[in-house]
DNA sequence: TGCCAAAGCGGAACATAGTTCCGTATAGTT
DNA sequence: AACTATACGGAACTATGTTCCGCTTTGGCA
């Protein structure tokens, strides 16, 4: 029912190598890098693009939630690794990479474009329940403090890497980490007030 | 000093339907409105833009600023005009409408674009104290809340201007009345903790 | 008033971008 | 092996920012 006929091979693979080439082209020049570019990263012709994205859009949107489902994904594997604290502080660093590829994505998204309408809402819908996992988790453990809510944490690690600048390399990492630093340990202060 | 030689009449004639026909041109179709566009409107061609404005962003910039001022000038027409707390409200009404044609210059800002860096600063420069002494002289007058600063104000209604949602039209200019009601009276409680 | 150099003008032409089209190639089936 | 739906590549078309240059206008000056 999903798939009324199966996606030809080489079909497959050209998929595949233009998410992976627009994804890389989109980390080098933003967003805005043009398709003739991705398509010679990915070594097909235009045509083949809009074959598989009818619009430049299309593209945009497809490795978004590609990256949005890989980042879901990490943090099963390294909740099964590693012990809650620690899964939970290289998720966010995981994260934080995910979000640091997103150069001028921001402004797109809040372009009023309707093609990227549904973006926010599959971002929270995957990234919230994978983050407040973890975050329950590590809590349980004795590991995080408990004061914190993942509705906080997700925006707020990506403002500290959206507005990363250029001419203070490794500023959000030192910003994340911070966080995290903060994160693991108990409240300075009972947070009452 | 200022200026080496003297701008010719048909040249300043130009300059000026330019920027009433980008100004048109963004309200009606946002910043991304085509020279070639703002040029008909103007009745002038696209090489008569480009002399006057190097680039693009330059017209852009241009239309900010002259608009920035005329909101600024706005204020002291308005303080003489009317009372204070009348004043006031006029004039964030008229500042709404200021960031009301601004559709897709906020992601345009965001965008990193260094053409743009200068705006936010002019912004402030211009309209603040514009605002504050309205502000201070309602408050004076007793005829606005004194717990209520303008740096906090002016975002304040530029946020709601913003994301103003096409589907609920007249949205923005009711919140911002509220507003308003609320900043002529005083406050429900003492402003204390 | 008439001349003329500087300043300004218009729009064709160029560069780059998204998108469409169509002749050719190929995967997968019979 | 033959065949057909599917897919491919890239030239071509459209839209937009920008440049260039021959023609026009302005304003000072004789």
């Amino acid at each position: 029912m999903t798939r009324s006929r199966p996606v030809r091979a080489d079909a497959r693979r050209n998929i595949d190598a233009l998410l992976a080439a627009a994804k890389a082209a989109f980390a080098d020049s933003g967003v805005d890098a043009p398709v003739r570019d991705i398509a010679a990263r990915a070594g097909v012709g235009v045509g083949t693009v809009y074959r598989h994205f009818p619009q430049r859009s299309d593209l945009v949107v497809a490795v978004f939630q590609h990256e949005v489902d890989a980042c879901t994904a990490a943090a099963a594997e390294l909740a099964a690794e590693h012990t809650p604290g620690e899964a939970l502080a290289r998720w966010l660093r995981r994260y934080t990479e995910f979000i640091a590829t997103k150069r001028g994505l921001a402004a797109a998204l809040h372009s009023g474009d309707p093609a990227f309408d549904a973006l926010p809402g599959y971002f929270d819908h995957h990234l919230r329940p994978a983050l407040k996992s973890l975050l329950d988790t590590a809590v349980a453990a004795g590991q995080a403090r408990p004061d914190v809510d993942p509705d906080d944490l997700l925006p707020a690690v990506a403002n500290l890497c959206f507005f990363d600048d250029i001419t203070r390399p490794g500023h959000a990492r030192r910003m994340v980490d911070l966080l995290i630093d903060g994160l693991c340990r108990t409240p300075r202060l009972p947070s009452s007030a």
